[in-house]
DNA sequence: GAAAAAACTACGGAAATCCGTAATTGACAA
DNA sequence: TTGTCAATTACGGATTTCCGTAGTTTTTTC
């Protein structure tokens, strides 16, 4: 089977909201002759267009989108379409996204600050039956595995109650523990993400994707 | 004057470092024609050919590249070339890098969320002799206009600084003020932002894009 | 079923924060 | 020129954070 030809005959489905991103992808799979490309703006856009009988080899999907939440657009994308080939282009590095991605099994994960031909890298990867994971994916993960420096659920949701500007005392009666004990976990915090203070530790926080701006910790 | 032959003659030089994002710029330049376009992964590259002797009407540039930095950039073109059209794509919304780039007198500011014809109404607003700021921009300094709300300069030193993990002892120390005139900043900075404590005040100055997060992210 | 990790509790004390209130100086504008 | 505003300084006191150290219980994992 010539891997080249196989390449060029596949349909792809590219959803993204940015008009920038969505050419750009279209541009680079267009210079390897990938030429059936549909794009999407919105999720919902394609979901009409699974509903009305289309198919796609491959769904390269961005994760925010203001209609629909990526996750339960993977979610629609698999009820309608099993064996779906599902791409994941996205900015988010906090462990938990990459985490949920990689239980609903999505095919590759990529980064848009990536090299460009990492798209076709992956597509190649997932014709030979592989998974494709760039990089940075892979470090996050490494780093998320070493425990020492990863921070444990329980000190998460104390971080999320201290980014919500809530006091110890207030996080303890929240969490229905003594004050002591959110003690003790903001200590495990600041020791695991070398913070020397609480303006340092949210920072920090937010760099290393343990809090999303306005968002939960799940 | 036919305005669509005039910007399908236009010598536009894209600089960023994103390789999704030159070529997405590209294909929208070409959708109109504008197929005068070079490509630079790199400032240095950019000014490498300038100073070889090469020429362009506009130049859009990224503001965060590895090699150097956005402003610099902004100065370099301007030194080899004083009548430079030069229009910033970027992902900055902090109040700040828009004043930089207002005092640098650039000709247009996007942002890389925005609509992807966007980039063409910036130029064709600059052939007809205006400057092109996108809405957000608008709506940012008239929030930054309304002092009642917004940040001095001299807090917003400070507020940097604690965002830095410095106390209020180290920051006085740093600026040359004593401790209480740092306290009455870091107050001020409070009621500003509607913070009720400092891992708020992170927050809701992050949130507000009055600090950058540098380092993790993209 | 034992070892390891996570979660919880405790406390004393130093350091830093947060709060209210108030006053002075210099610059720039109506 | 008079008034507003940014920047500065001041202080006492309550609250909260930060640090070191140390122990128990529960849950997970091999």
């Amino acid at each position: 089977m010539d891997n080249q030809f196989a390449l060029s005959q596949m349909k792809v489905a590219v959803v993204d909201d940015h008009d920038l991103v969505r050419e750009g992808m279209t541009a680079i799979l267009a210079s390897r002759n990938v030429n059936n490309v549909a794009k999407f703006s919105t999720a919902m856009s394609l979901v009409d267009q699974l509903d009305a009988g289309a198919e796609f080899d491959f769904y390269i999907i961005d994760l925010e989108m203001p209609d629909l939440d990526g996750f339960v657009l993977i979610e629609m994308i698999r009820a309608r379409n099993p064996v779906a080939h599902i791409i994941v282009s996205t900015v988010h590095d906090e462990i938990w996204t990459l985490r949920k991605l990689l239980a609903r099994d999505v095919n590759a994960i990529i980064y848009k600050s990536g090299e460009g031909n990492e798209i076709i890298t992956a597509i190649e990867e997932i014709l030979k039956g592989n998974n494709y994971y760039c990089e940075d994916v892979h470090k996050a993960l490494k780093i998320a595995d070493d425990s020492s420096l990863y921070p444990s659920t329980r000190e998460l949701e104390v971080l999320y109650q201290i980014s919500q500007g809530k006091t110890s005392r207030e996080i303890a009666a929240a969490m229905f523990v003594t004050e002591n004990t959110v003690e003790a976990h903001r200590k495990a915090l600041f020791t695991k993400l070398g913070a020397v203070n609480v303006a340092d530790l949210i920072v920090k926080a937010i760099e290393k994707g343990y809090i999303k701006k306005g968002g939960v910790i799940r």
